[in-house]
DNA sequence: CTCAATAATCTTGTATACAAGATTTCCTTG
DNA sequence: CAAGGAAATCTTGTATACAAGATTATTGAG
């Protein structure tokens, strides 16, 4: 790996998580003196962040760490949502055994996420797992890796509103039942199941109300 | 529009509609005498074709317009087929009169391009206005857009796909009978419809053994 | 003539000086 | 003190010299 996407991926990892707060100014000759490079590579650096929505560029002033963007949050919902309401239900009843346990063992470590020390990190670590191994398990992983070159919105919404453990529950919880009717095809709501899954909450004031300094207006 | 962007508007331009051919070597020296620029703000430009697949770049050797990947065509065009076949349902018999009007027109100008001067390059600005438009009246534009940032391979299967006249008159046909599903509902093979509409010929050989210059291997 | 080693010449990658616009500071003027 | 304007200082944008790897050409040995 190169120093480049060190740096690209230590970015990355800052504003999903939201240590780089919105709006935060990215200066590049600040990062060439942090990161002990000049600022042509580093320019490379912020152009894929700015291509990625990471970063807002504003010509011979400077960029800034994006406002989370709620209209690009709700659209990618609908894109999974659609496709993985799809996905599923080309999969039910066809899972081999190797990928039934690739799945359930996703599910005991997301469960044992809960709770632990750096809870959050590691259970939405494992819940993005669940969701690409039956997009892999499908024969499509082009397009799980299509959609997270821009989810750094929902990403960030995302961990804004799974603050809560109950939350935390519920979301494996469903899971199972995904796994479930991905085995035996016994519920006949997966639709609702999967909408409910990744929508939930969608138009909701709870981010407005209480992270305003971070949303786009 | 700055010149990078219409530099980089007409590259993408001569690549799309094959001018450039896959393979070509785009030398940064080379680009920069052609369009009178230094090499920075070309390698800014060159850095976005990369990111949006329409060149690839061999560090310290060069860059070349990429092959066409049959694999990313095809998960594009499921993609596609997916969220089409959930847009236009959620839109059949929900048409305002202007949008119904947009489309007809539309239509009739694709229909107009057949035979014409020039005439695959018009015929297929309209079928993607077609299409984008769909994408519009459901309030799913940002996603037509996601799309396009990703379709530069299919862009070029198209292309090469539609080279005989009747294969066109057969798409507008088909657009004909998604206008009337819109207005009526009346055809209840919708889905096979979409289907059949965006993913006809993907398994065929016609590219890998005509155009196999082009094809990534 | 053949082949290998070496040198010249390609390529992109990096550092840096300077250009040009935007902002801030500060000083002058009323 | 207040307000306006100029200058200093930020920012990113561009041009260019140089670095380093990859390729090609050349040259010399056998």
């Amino acid at each position: 790996m190169s120093i480049k996407e060190q740096i690209m991926a230590s970015l990355k990892h800052e504003i999903r998580n939201l240590t780089l707060k919105p709006g935060t100014i990215l200066s590049e000759t600040v990062l060439s003196e942090r990161f002990q490079l000049s600022r042509t590579p580093l320019r490379d650096v912020l152009k894929q962040l700015a291509l990625e929505s990471y970063i807002d560029v504003y010509p011979k002033k400077g960029n800034l760490v994006s406002f989370i963007d709620l209209e690009s949050v709700e659209q990618i919902i609908y894109l999974r949502s659609v496709l993985e309401k799809e996905i599923i239900k080309s999969l039910a009843g066809k899972l081999a055994l190797k990928g039934t346990l690739e799945l359930k063992e996703i599910l005991e470590k997301q469960q044992n996420a809960i709770g632990r020390e750096d809870a959050l990190e590691h259970f939405l670590t494992w819940d993005d797992a669940f969701h690409q191994t039956i997009f892999k398990l499908a024969g499509r992983e082009f397009l799980w890796n299509l959609i997270q070159q821009s989810n750094v919105h929902y990403e960030r919404y995302r961990r804004l509103h799974m603050l809560k453990q109950e939350k935390l529950e519920e979301i494996v919880q469903e899971h199972r039942y995904i796994l479930d009717y991905l085995l035996n095809q016994e519920s006949g709501r997966i639709e609702e199941l999967i909408h409910h899954h990744l929508r939930e909450d969608i138009n909701s004031l709870y981010l407005q109300e209480n992270f305003a300094e971070y949303i786009k207006s």
